[in-house]
RNA sequence: GGGCGAUUAGCUCAGCCGGUUAGAGCGCUUCUCUGAUAAGGAUGAGGUCCCAGGUUCGAAUCCUGGAUCGCCCUCCA
């Protein structure tokens, strides 16, 4: 037998097992990469996964777009490296050893001792590496896991230093004293892309306090009070500052219950005074108040400390008057604003907190405490002492740490920055280059992004990670380390791990002086590791500096929508700052999952989706079938696991049975490699759709469009076993050669351009057909066959002719298996060409004698003349309306004839003629009352109805031939096993079986019948007669 | 608070460089075909294309404002 027999009811996940079982044997994947070795290279670049975690959903998502195109790519000829790669440092890392070690702080990491809380970390990086590679086999992820990245590697973060002394040399590197979101727990600062991970909406005091002025200044007196609004009561004690804006109408107001005159916003004096009882003293810009001196609200830290300008008012651009009183209270250790305003004004920093997050001994009594615990009390201090006007609670988003829980403080701190904003307009130019998918994204989330660049914070003061190469001596001189070599020639020490604590032991005297250098202690964020990955990878430039050129930038990359302002950004951040361009060229930028309600997927809500329950379930392909065609990627999946079901019922296996019926045909006619020359109309049409469906598959994935390509292999599918392969059985079961070679070429196509998506099944099915290759995958991609456009319009009004029929036969309640006499088909030119071409396929499906053709549809109805709006409607304008009319009111009779031959007709329009051509017309055919009578646009079907005595016998015939059909397939039968036949029962069945005998037998493929049945067999019922069936192989 | 995106049938989604009758699939009615298909075909019900304005001869489509949802950003003191 050529073919192995198919199993209808095959179940996909047991399939697929089979098929990577095949790989395996036959290194598909391997094979693959060499068939294309020296062809010109496509570009992958995997965005690093951390393996301590189990993957997800979303993960399969990600990793089956990765897969997708590097296989689309390797088929039209590419040679696709798929290199792997893991992301290993970083504070999730730290915080799952800590949680596994239970310990709380850093103090406590360090008396654990570094080296062993490193090794720790090393090994937990890759507690799920298994299940990730398991995962990524099964759904079919070609990817080398063998040669995979690591970021944790000696080789790798050599490359990373070499980049960082890169941007150390061009002057971008540098320390700075700046403003950072700060967790107290894990005594780190965060980054911004760590912010915005956990915003919560909480409830903080909002308290209004006074400020007495102390000396009489501009329009302000000695005792008047500043209003001045804010929500950390904790900074108040460390208040240097009320800024103001210059620009600003303040007032200088007295209200009742009130001594002194206090001083606000104009445009807020209603909502913090209330309106009763306010009078307005004095009314001046905020620069007149420019330097009035004040009573700070604590006295803790004298003004001295601060400088000159310290308890002073100053003139901040920053300060609007939607919110609090129009005065600002500044604390320049915590926040931005009022770090850049003391910097301006060169205010001294004064931080009374400590890094854990507590007051320092200088804030007397509150020294030792939470800063966040202590606003209750500090409030109560300000009523007590008669400085609060009022306390009310305020409602915002205020940020947390997304590990610990606890909040984030803003917090002057020292810490290493990359000059990225001094690149704005590179990296602009950069994103400018690349083609994202979404489009939208260039110019909208990652251009605002970086048209709003700050400066990149690389330092974290953590253990985990890749240190920075900055060494410093006493005197504050600074050397930049490259590389391993350089770090031996300075100190004679090879280091075997570059990590902490090793390297921090690593010392060399000072270039620069006679000091000793002693690295600085912080590690760098984790982004820039994974950023560095197009050169670092490959270990360039020590190593592979080649090899690193020929795949520099990516041709692709694909992540999730979260990381524009992760990976997204720190790639392309590097490479402009080493190369002035961007590492990638086209990105596919993919939504989040969502579950069916539209929530987030989470691990407290419980509704996270287990990769493997799906795999199990439905199978690998029906799962990346799913994400490919649901809908478009970027705008996210409303996951619902019955929906991956639907892939499976309506597309999967369609195709499944469409080639199990190829399979079971060609293996009863013996049937090996037909020749795909189409025998028939159908199959020339078929096989044009197959051009079109090639072309349309292509052009998607080149557009980095899976949803318009699967959709079409979909629709391409539907056609083939619908329309087809149900028009043409017969010539399957009587072995027709050009039926067979038709299909067989459609089934294997369709395996080609269904292999990036659904690479098992496609595989299956080549394998089986062809195979003349070990695997699908390592196939050329389809060429477009020619297409026949004329046909394939011929066969939509065809089959629409069809529909009428079909449907005026469901309105006259008539089933199909009666044949009737003749349709009365209303079609002309074109229309009628087309269908008189396709009259036995017509006939067939309607079951009908005879066409009758006319042209005219008078005696079945009237004609409507409609305007056809998109073409006359830019030729008219606003005059169409008019034309409308003047449409309207033409002879239908005349216009059908005249469009029928061509001809164009004249209209008149607020008085000058104009003509219309066919285009400009839409026929509308309106029925009369009586006639059973389908139509749609000029084109209609008509039946007879009228039955005779020979259509009736026939009718029966059929009935009779479904009977046994039946039966046949009760009696479990094969489809080519012959029979001997005996029927009984009701004469007029009988006779009908009798007169068509020949008919029935082939049908049914009875080699013998006979009509002495009565009593025996099985009863079947036809129009209310009773039929017997008795049946035996013969 | 700012930016970006989304909102079309019960469900999942097309359509959207304006063209007058808004589509598909699923689900639901009714009927039906079958020597591959727990399939197919026909049929019916089901839509204020989120809302309100505007531009236009004509708006689901373009503009403005708003609502809701999602994501991202944000020290708003």
């Amino acid at each position: 037998m050529a073919h192995r027999p198919v199993d209808p009811n095959q179940s996909f996940p047991d399939l697929e097992q089979e098929v990577l079982q095949r790989w395996r044997e036959r290194d598909v994947f391997r094979e693959s990469l060499r068939r294309r070795q020296g062809a010109e290279p496509w570009v992958f670049y995997e965005g690093p996964p951390t393996a301590n975690g189990r993957p997800g959903a979303h993960h399969v998502l990600a990793r089956v777009f990765k897969d997708i195109y590097p296989r689309f790519k390797t088929m039209r000829g590419h040679y696709v490296e798929r290199k792997a790669g893991w992301d290993t440092h970083g504070l999730p890392v730290e915080i799952a050893v800590q949680k596994k070690l239970g310990i709380e702080n850093k103090k406590e990491i360090e008396e654990y001792g570094i080296a062993e809380f490193n090794r720790q970390c090393r090994e937990s990086v890759f507690e799920y590496l298994e299940e990730w590679d398991a995962l990524t086999e099964r759904i079919g992820f070609w990817i080398d896991l063998g040669d995979a990245y690591r970021t944790l590697d000696a080789t790798y973060i050599e490359s990373v230093w070499w980049a960082l002394r890169q941007i150390y040399d061009k002057g971008l590197l540098y320390e700075g004293h700046k403003v950072v979101p700060y967790c107290p727990g894990c005594g780190t600062a965060l980054s911004s892309h760590e912010v915005a991970l956990a915003y919560r909406t909480v409830k903080d005091p909002s308290v209004y306090v006074r400020f007495p002025v102390v000396e009489d200044g501009g329009p302000l007196q000695r005792g008047d009070e500043l209003l001045v609004w804010t929500t950390t009561p904790w900074t108040l004690v460390s208040n240097a500052a009320v800024a103001v804006d210059p620009e600003l109408t303040y007032v200088r107001a007295k209200t009742g219950p009130l001594e002194a005159p206090v001083v606000l916003a104009e445009a807020l004096v209603e909502r913090v005074l209330g309106c009763d009882d306010v009078k307005v003293l004095e009314r001046f810009p905020g620069a007149a108040i420019d330097g009035v001196r004040y009573e700070p609200p604590f006295s803790y830290i004298p003004g001295r400390e601060y400088g000159e300008r310290g308890h002073s008012v100053l003139l901040g651009d920053f300060v609007t008057a939607d919110d609090g009183t129009g005065l600002v209270h500044t604390a320049i250790a915590f926040g931005e604003d009022d770090f850049q305003l003391g910097w301006r004004y060169g205010l001294n920093v004064v931080n009374p907190v400590r890094l854990d997050g507590t007051y320092d001994e200088r804030i007397g009594k509150y020294a030792g405490r939470f800063v966040k615990d202590a606003d209750a009390d500090l409030v109560e201090d300000l009523r007590a002492r008669g400085k609060l006007l009022k306390s009310e609670e305020y409602e915002h988003a205020y940020p947390f740490c997304w590990r610990s829980g606890d909040p984030l403080l803003y917090y002057a701190k020292p810490a290493w920055y990359i000059k990225t904003s001094q690149l704005r307009d590179r990296l602009l130019a950069a994103n400018d280059s690349v083609n994202w998918h979404p489009e939208h994204i260039k110019a909208g989330r990652m251009g605002n992004w970086l048209e709003n660049n700050v400066d990149w914070a690389l330092s974290r003061e953590r253990y985990w990670g890749t240190p920075l190469p900055v060494w410093r001596c006493e005197e504050g001189h600074l050397h930049c380390v490259g590389s391993f070599d350089e770090l031996e020639e300075l100190s004679g020490v090879r280091l075997e791990d570059p990590h902490r604590p090793y390297v921090d032991e690593v010392g060399f005297p000072c270039p620069s002086c006679s000091g000793r250098m002693q690295r600085v202690p912080e590690v760098i964020d984790v982004w820039f590791d994974s950023g560095a990955m197009p050169f670092a990878q490959h270990h360039a430039p020590f190593e592979n500096a080649e090899r690193f050129g020929a795949r520099f930038p990516a041709d692709f990359i694909c992540e999730a929508l979260d990381q524009t302002r992760g990976w997204f950004y720190s790639l392309l951040a590097i490479s402009t700052l080493l190369f002035d361009r961007s590492s990638y060229e086209n990105v596919v930028c993919l939504g989040l999952i969502l579950d069916k309600d539209a929530r987030k997927m989470s691990k407290s809500v419980g509704n996270v989706v287990d990769p493997w329950t799906v795999i199990d379930e439905y199978g690998a392909d029906a799962f990346r079938w799913y994400f490919f065609t649901a809908k478009q990627p970027w705008d996210g999946y409303q996951f619902d696991t019955e929906r991956v079901g639907d892939g499976v019922r309506f597309f999967l296996k369609q195709l499944w049975s469409t080639y199990s019926f190829y399979v079971l045909y060609a293996n009863a006619n013996a049937i090996e490699e037909p020749p795909a020359e189409p025998g028939t109309e159908l199959e020339a049409w078929i096989l044009s759709r197959l051009g079109d469906a090639t072309e349309t598959v292509t052009r998607g994935l080149d557009e980095y469009d899976t949803t318009t390509a699967g959709r079409a292999i979909a629709a391409f599918v539907g056609d083939l076993s619908n329309w087809y392969v149900r028009r043409s059985r017969r010539r399957f079961w009587d072995g027709d050669p050009a039926a067979f070679g038709t299909l067989r070429e459609c089934l294997l196509t369709v395996a080609k351009l269904l292999a990036p998506f659904a690479p098992f099944v496609a595989d299956e099915l080549y394998d089986n057909l062809d195979g003349s290759e070990p695997s699908v995958h390592l196939c050329d991609w389809p060429a477009p066959r020619p297409r026949d456009l004329d046909l394939e319009r011929d066969m939509a009004v065809a089959r629409e002719t069809v529909r009428l029929g079909l449907s005026a036969r469901t309105a006259a309640k008539v089933k199909v298996r009666q044949p009737l006499r003749e349709a009365v088909v209303v079609a002309a030119g074109r229309e009628r060409d087309a269908i008189e071409a396709l009259a036995d396929v017509v006939r067939e499906e309607l079951n009908v004698k005879e066409l009758r053709f006319v042209e005219r549809a008078d005696e079945l109805g009237s004609y409507e003349i409609k305007p056809n709006y998109r073409t006359l409607g830019p030729r008219f304008g606003k005059h169409m309306p008019a034309v409308a009319e003047a449409v309207g009111s033409l002879d239908p009779a005349i216009v059908a004839d005249a469009l029928r031959e061509g001809r164009h007709i004249g209209v008149s329009v607020g008085g000058t003629d104009h003509e219309v051509g066919p285009d400009d017309l839409h026929l509308r055919l309106e029925p009369l009352e009586g006639y059973q009578l389908e139509r749609e646009a000029s084109h209609a079907v008509a039946l007879d109805l009228s039955l005779d005595d020979d259509l009736r016998r026939e009718g029966l015939a059929r009935e009779v031939v479904h009977a046994v059909q039946n039966a046949r397939k009760a009696a479990g039968l094969a489809v080519e096993d012959r029979i001997a036949l005996t029927l009984g029962g009701d004469g007029e069945l009988l006779d009908a079986a009798r007169t068509h005998e020949a008919y029935v037998s082939g049908e049914t493929l009875a080699v013998e019948v006979a009509y002495d049945g009565d009593g025996k067999g099985e009863p079947a019922t036809i129009e209310g007669l009773e039929l017997r069936i008795a049946l035996t192989r013969a």
